[in-house]
RNA sequence: GGGCGGAUAGCUCAGUUGGCUAGAGCGCCUGCUUUACACGCAGGAAGUCGCAGGUUCGAGUCCUGCUCCGCCCA
């Protein structure tokens, strides 16, 4: 084995070999659990990001966990089209050529993106393959293949034949640079600096008329009317009243309407039916006009006149140069606001009524409701509930048409003759109401989270009732970001419920976004995003795996830390060392039965750390708490087999060939060494495979075999005490040994106290431990100093007390001053015990057991402070 | 405006039902080519647990208020 792990001569290698062997192949299996997880899939057209490493570092720990539990583990995976991202990739790849999607043409421009999505797709796959994700390939789904188109199909059919799915013109969201309807979601608020412009709009009679405040000056060459609050004493007399639209020159009324806030701008409000929300419910309830000056370019409108044609914004320049010209441009105040941009792109988008398909929420969100309702679905953490709960319980209808060409064509045709609509699940020849063959098929396409959101049951086969979709259905869990619990989770529980009649997973599990070392946002705008690539290319995939793992904490945002890689890396290189030097012990193994092995303290101590390790193992990843998994297995590992067992064993393993203890020894390090990689394997799968191999056993992966079990048999608490004894008295000469910086190869002669001969006893059992791992030479025991040793320097810990004896002779001096400062640690501590114990109200009211560990607390540090004092009494008279 | 999350060692973070002499990794200091590992070993320094109150025998942990940072919704 090489001296150090080498991550790249083995991922590649061993990622291979799993495909080989169909190790992450699932098939409907009666005879064992189902557990499965959909991918959320990735944007085709994207890069996959720290996020996506740190979901399916989560996924593929999951799936392996269970499959090694058992279960047959169902991991798919898959990509999204994703509408309107990709669609904007492809449009600005061509923009470079000069060209846009028109100059193509909609099928060329369609054929062109699935020619760039191959081309991401494979990158994409190649990246989940280095980070070693164990889905099953043979299942992978495509939002747009034939499959999933199907049943978009299905499912937009069946909502509009069940009335849910409707056409109409509504007011909604349109980027005028992608030149599209968006939902709600797909609108970003940001606060942004602007202006507010007070414009006078005076009365026909030439009176001063009324005020109004904007921010959006050149909406109010759609203005119908001036809306005030009924109640607000400054325009009582105006109500009803008209004025005039400044450039324009159009007559319009003053309304009262309680919408209004009097404390805004002049408290008049312009009314701009067409261009707002607000404004077109006051123009509904007023019977206003609605004139539209704004199209979907962001152009102004022939009914602009003299502004036809203008950019948006340049409009709005010119209109605030003409009415300052005019002067009615009373004032310009800077003020703070929040435009919706468009999610893709940036651009600030315009409020307008347009005709759109909408899905009609009310009756899916009831469904969504009841099944958090009815305890079908667990949000991880909790708390994603409440939040989950009031977007349903306020929750719009969802606009789903795009005015795209990639994605999903709405499957509904428009009768040249009847002007009816034809909504069918096979493409139709002829208008179903008047059988007339000139019909054409809506051009819009569905939002790409249309497709999502059947996501979970597309991909097991639905509509059709496949063996899959009956046994893998619903999922185990979903795994996304709490930034598209709204997007994406709700939708699909919704749908699920509705079209499937079953909840889609039982448990959402949500992780938080990856930011950068200084806590900021990863983006490749700011050029702080960390390429897992890279990182892998670096670390290795397995120590990028460990370094997310112990990151991950409950839905809270992950900091990456380059830190965390390279100490990920390191636990990878002592994983690999530690199976080194134990498969260098193993080449003449043979096996004894442990329950009829004469057993070490050391033995049984790591017996009883490992099986409790695989509890608190088992414990927290049932809680999702994977960073506490990992760290107790890397305790473990490290600081416990390692640096003490695997030390302890050199004793025996280094002593006689043929001794029993050796025999033992070695088994015990083969079966510890086997387990330790199967626990660790769902973390860190490459490595734990690669050694694994090298075991000397028969199987064929590890990615196969038993996950381990705690063992109670192995629990043993006095051994565990006894061992922590022993681990004090090494580490306290050790201390004393650095102290006096004698080198480390420098065996020291020591003394030890006791407090009874049940301790001496221990000690002198494990004489070869102390010499071994603190360069011991001769190990004097008693209960009590014959003849305290002066020559030496002390330390007093767990009632026994150790000397080192020292070569030369001894500064007492300072030997004095260093137990002085002991003392008064100990000292403190000691009053705090005693204050804790002479309160009446603690002996009472605490329960027996903090009282008497406090008691024995309290004993320990009197019977070391007398130590300690008596040494300082020695150390005096001898100076003297 | 409503809601949520965070604030613990220089940095990144653990600390699950209150009992803690508050932990880890990295960094820092000292010593070490000890036959698995210098991506290592041994030893060590370092925190009034955001602030102010309260409940309790006991609060990093529970309650109230406040400050700052971040996010979501309007």
């Amino acid at each position: 084995m090489e001296k150090a792990y080498q991550p790249q001569q083995v991922e590649d290698r061993i990622y291979q070999y799993w495909l080989e062997i169909g190790a992450f192949d699932a098939e409907v299996n009666l005879d064992k659990q189902p557990y499965c997880i959909v991918i959320p899939p990735p944007n085709v057209t994207g890069v996959l990001h720290m996020g996506h490493a740190l979901e399916h570092t989560i996924q593929d720990l999951l799936t392996r966990w269970h499959r090694m539990r058992g279960y047959e583990a169902l991991w798919l995976p898959g990509t999204d089209h994703a509408g309107i991202a990709t669609q904007n990739v492809v449009e600005a790849m061509l923009a470079e050529e000069g060209l846009t999607r028109h100059d193509l043409g909609r099928e060329k421009f369609v054929a062109r993106v699935w020619q760039v999505k191959e081309e991401h797709h494979r990158e994409i796959t190649d990246q989940l393959r280095r980070e070693g994700v164990s889905v099953d390939w043979r299942r992978e789904r495509f939002t747009l293949d034939e499959g999933l188109s199907r049943a978009v199909r299905e499912a937009f059919v069946t909502l509009y034949e069940q009335g849910l799915i409707y056409r109409g013109a509504r007011m909604i969201n349109w980027c005028p640079r992608c030149g599209t309807g968006l939902s709600d979601l797909e609108v970003e608020r940001e606060l942004a600096q602007g202006h507010l412009w007070y414009i006078r709009y005076p009365e026909p009679d030439g009176g001063p008329g009324v005020v109004v405040a904007t921010t959006r000056p050149e909406t109010m060459l759609g203005d119908t009317a001036v809306a005030v609050h009924p109640q607000d004493e400054r325009y009582k007399e105006m109500i009803g009243k008209t004025v005039i639209l400044p450039l324009m020159k159009r007559e319009i009324p003053i309304v009262a309407d309680d919408y209004i806030d009097m404390e805004f701008g002049t408290g008049a409000l312009k009314v701009t039916p067409a261009h707002d929300p607000n404004d077109l419910e006051i123009g509904q309830r007023h019977q206003l006009p609605s004139v539209v000056v704004i199209d979907r370019d962001g152009k102004m409108t022939e009914a602009t006149g003299p502004y036809a044609g203008l950019d948006r914004y340049e409009c709005r320049e010119q209109v605030v140069a003409d009415l300052k010209e005019q002067g009615l441009l009373e004032r310009i105040e800077d003020y703070q606001h929040t435009p919706g941009r468009c999610e893709r792109c940036n651009t600030v988008i315009e409020p307008l009524v347009s005709t759109q398909w909408f899905v009609q929420m009310a009756p899916l969100a009831a469904e969504g409701l009841a099944a958090v309702d009815n305890k079908k679905v667990r949000f991880i953490p909790e708390r994603w509930t409440k939040v989950y709960r009031e977007w349903l319980e306020n929750i719009e209808d969802w606009c789903i048409s795009r005015q795209l060409w990639w994605g999903h064509r709405i499957p509904v045709w428009y009768c040249d003759d009847c002007g009816e609509q034809t909504c069918a699940r096979e493409d139709p020849t002829q208008c179903v109401h008047c059988s007339s063959e000139n019909i054409q098929q809506d051009p819009d396409v569905l939002d790409t989270w249309f497709s999502s959101a059947l996501w979970p049951f597309s991909t097991l086969g639905w509509p059709d009732e496949t063996p899959e979709l009956e046994y893998f259905y619903p999922t185990s869990v979903m795994n996304p970001g709490y930034d598209i619990i709204f997007f994406w989770v709700a939708r699909m529980i919704m749908m699920g419920r509705h079209l499937v009649g079953e909840e889609p997973f039982s448990e959402v599990f949500l992780h938080g976004l990856v930011r950068d070392e200084h806590g900021q946002k990863m983006s490749k705008s700011q050029g702080n995003a960390v390429d897992p690539i890279e990182l892998m290319d670096e670390y290795g995939a397995d120590a990028m795996r460990l370094a997310l793992c112990q990151l991950i904490t409950h839905g809270q945002d992950v900091t990456y830390s380059p830190d965390r890689m390279v100490g990920a890396r390191n636990f990878c290189n002592k994983l690999w060392n530690a199976s080194r030097f134990v498969i260098m012990n193993l080449e003449d193994m043979q096996s004894v039965e442990l329950e009829s092995a004469q057993l070490s303290l050391a033995d049984r101590w790591i017996l009883s750390r490992h099986s409790r390790m695989l509890a608190e193992v088992q414990r927290q990843l049932d809680g999702y708490n994977l960073a506490q998994a990992a760290e107790a297995i890397y305790d473990y590992v490290w600081g416990e087999f390692c640096d003490w067992y695997a030390e302890i064993a050199k004793i025996d393993l280094y002593a006689d060939e043929d001794s029993s203890r050796r025999k033992t020894v070695q088994t015990i390090l083969y079966i510890l060494l086997d387990e330790i990689l199967r626990t660790i394997h769902p973390f860190m799968p490459f490595i734990t495979e690669e050694i694994w191999q090298r075991l000397p056993q028969s199987g064929e992966t590890i990615s196969r075999q038993p996950y381990p079990q705690s063992q109670e048999q192995w629990r043993d608490e006095e051994a565990e005490e006894q061992m922590s004894l022993l681990q004090t008295v090494i580490t306290q000469i050790r201390a004393l040994r650095a102290e006096l910086t004698i080198s480390p190869g420098q065996p020291a002669d020591v003394t030890v106290i006791a407090p009874n001969d049940e301790t001496i006893s221990l000690i002198a059992s494990q004489q070869e431990a102390i010499a071994s791992l603190a360069t011991v030479e001769e190990l004097n025991l008693a209960t009590a100093p014959a003849e305290p040793p002066q020559d030496a320097l002390s330390a007093v810990s767990k009632g026994m007390q150790i000397y080192l004896h020292l070569p030369g002779t001894l500064d007492i001096e300072e030997e004095i001053k260093r137990i002085r400062r002991e003392i008064n640690e100990l000292e403190k501590l000691r009053k705090r015990s005693v204050g804790k114990l002479q309160n009446s109200d603690f002996l009472n009211k605490a329960p027996d057991e903090v009282v008497s560990k406090e008691r024995e607390k309290l004993a320990e540090f009197d019977r070391d402070l007398q130590k300690l004092w008596d040494q300082i009494k020695l150390l005096s008279s001898a100076s003297r």
